[in-house]
DNA sequence: GCGATCACGT
DNA sequence: ACGTGATCGCG
């Protein structure tokens, strides 16, 4: 319909074209099916139309029957499903350098293309959903999956304000620090080398300076030059792993987000527009990307600094809402175990209860210490962590730690007993499910290979804990959307960050909007222990969180 | 273009 | 446990 260049045959062009198609595009009565329909509701949004009755889309059903796959695109489900197999668009556009624009290819080649792939979309509309009802996972997919696809949508349009020339001044701070880092480093390595290349940088260290090697690269064996490496080397009579610790972070922070964030903002309303994916991770979660905002720094002063650059517009203020220990709760659910759930209930302190319970001390003994070991316990638990990880992240001896993670087991009997049923099922199944009934096959879990095994294990246990998080959310999302709406708020979700929601609202709003996102966030839906978000409201990110 | 390393988040 | 991205250095 774009084609315009001379030589193609008279046709009714785009505008009018689109004139004719917006009633049936915009009915939300004529069902639509299709592949990634939110990249398709964008492009019709930039031509001022707004795709309505998104029925089922193929790329969210494959995601649903098998989130562990690494490809849904078209072509690869066309092969897997129909066994058939599809024109790709590098046969028709080209690739690399040579590649055109969809609108110079020979409009025959052209028209057939976009026609196999509207022909192949409802072919395998058919097959899909049979599969989805027979895993009986329909409600997952057209209640929370399709019915999300026009939350995101508007999260993406709406993009979230940064305060650019904020970013720019910080950038150049950064410029003169890194200079001067970068003088001193070659002052003490008595060489100038790329400190960015972690070989270059590796030769220096410990070919040159003769620095202890701690620790080897998993794939090439090179030597390790990596955050833990360099702050046991910070204890050396050497000035250089402290400068390269400094260096390390302001380049980090600078290349990945100071810079980048200001080349992607909108020139004209200064706003970041992320993508959110919907069918990458195999949990269940989003991602995020182009900027992926969902990794914006928190810690550390400077990173905290990046997120006072995330600001509300003008007669607007930030809201953020996150899940407190959303994993933990859930976690508490599934185990049943008494001390756990009770916990929760009675709003104790979890980490210094659990403390309490794995060094079998009093409440009143647990010192800031103690309390961060068992934090890092229950995290590791969750994430099926053994032994061997959990001495290596708390920097405690082997034994320990081994120790900590019986007691633990010991004491939360319901922990234990929903490890070993969850592994059984993975075992028998081949597949573990979330509480909405989200699969992730685990074709490893029976692995002769006991390291294979192990790791089939940890997701087995992680997976529906992270899983039905999402779930939840995504829930919550949906119905906190929709109510925006229907009772004409102007408040607006911007962004999701697996278990926080930013939202941008107006200041005659701020008595009424939050009060409908927690009951939302918190209300959807009743687990043994009782769910709760924490709110803040500010002028900026770092304000609101 | 792609794997490896490193670093940021939940 | 789950992601994305910058950079390097090889082919």
């Amino acid at each position: 319909l774009a084609h315009t260049c001379p030589g193609f045959p008279e046709h009714v062009g785009r505008d009018r074209a689109l004139e004719l198609l917006k009633p049936v595009l915009e009915d939300k009565a004529v069902a639509k099916v299709g592949q990634n329909l939110k990249f398709q509701s964008i492009v019709f949004n930039n031509r001022g139309i707004e795709l309505a009755g998104l029925r089922f889309d193929t790329m969210i059903a494959s995601y649903v029957i098998n989130p562990g796959l690494k490809q849904h695109d078209l072509n690869f489900l066309a092969q897997h499903y129909l066994n058939l197999r599809k024109t790709t668009f590098e046969e028709v556009a080209g690739k690399g350098k040579g590649r055109k624009c969809f609108s110079d290819v020979d409009l025959e080649q052209a028209s057939k293309y976009s026609c196999e792939d509207a022909d192949v979309a409802l072919r395998l509309m058919e097959v899909l959903g049979k599969q989805l009802r027979e895993d009986e996972n329909e409600e997952l997919f057209y209640n929370v999956e399709m019915a999300l696809i026009p939350v995101l949508l508007d999260m993406e349009i709406t993009g979230i304000k940064i305060d650019k020339p904020f970013f720019s001044e910080m950038s150049e701070t950064f410029s003169r620090e890194l200079d001067q880092i970068e003088k001193e480093i070659y002052l003490e390595a008595g060489t100038e080398f790329n400190i960015n290349s972690p070989q270059q940088l590796g030769t220096v260290l410990f070919d040159k300076l003769q620095l202890p090697i701690l620790k080897r690269t998993s794939k090439t064996k090179a030597h390790s030059t990596d955050v833990k490496v360099l702050t046991k080397l910070a204890a050396l009579p050497f000035k250089i792993p402290k400068l390269l610790l400094r260096y390390r972070t302001l380049s980090k922070l600078k290349a990945t987000y100071l810079d980048s964030l200001v080349k992607l903002a909108d020139p004209v309303t200064g706003r970041l527009h992320t993508s959110f994916n919907q069918t990458v991770a195999a949990t269940g979660r989003l991602s995020s990307s182009n900027p992926n905002l969902q990794n914006i720094p928190i810690r550390g002063e400077e990173g905290r600094e990046i997120r006072r650059g995330f600001v509300a517009e003008d007669g607007c203020r930030l809201l953020s809402a996150d899940y407190s220990q959303v994993e933990l709760r859930i976690f508490a659910h599934y185990s049943g175990d008494d001390a756990f759930i009770e916990a929760f209930r009675e709003q104790e302190d979890i980490h210094t209860r659990t403390a309490a319970e794995i060094m079998s001390i009093g409440r009143e003994e647990v010192t800031p210490d103690r309390r961060r070991i068992a934090k890092a316990i229950n995290f590791g638990i969750i994430y099926g962590m053994g032994p061997h990880k959990l001495s290596e992240e708390l920097g405690i001896d082997h034994e320990t730690a081994k120790n900590y993670i019986s007691a633990y087991y010991e004491r939360y009997r319901g922990v234990a007993r929903y490890r070993d049923e969850v592994i059984g099922a993975a075992r028998e199944k081949g597949y573990v499910t979330t509480l909405f009934n989200r699969r992730r096959y685990l074709p490893d879990i029976n692995h002769k290979n006991r390291i294979i095994r192990s790791e089939a294990e940890r997701m087995a246990i992680n997976t529906p804990i992270q899983g039905t998080a999402a779930d939840l959310i995504k829930m919550a999302m949906i119905r906190i959307h929709g109510r925006l709406k229907k009772e004409g708020f102007r408040s607006r979700m911007l962004l999701q960050v697996h278990d926080e929601l930013v939202f941008e609202v107006p200041e005659d709003e701020i008595d009424t909007a939050p009060k409908l996102i927690r009951s939302e966030m918190e209300g959807g839906f009743q687990l043994k222990v009782p769910l709760k978000v924490d709110m803040k409201i500010g002028r900026n990110w770092d304000e609101a969180h």
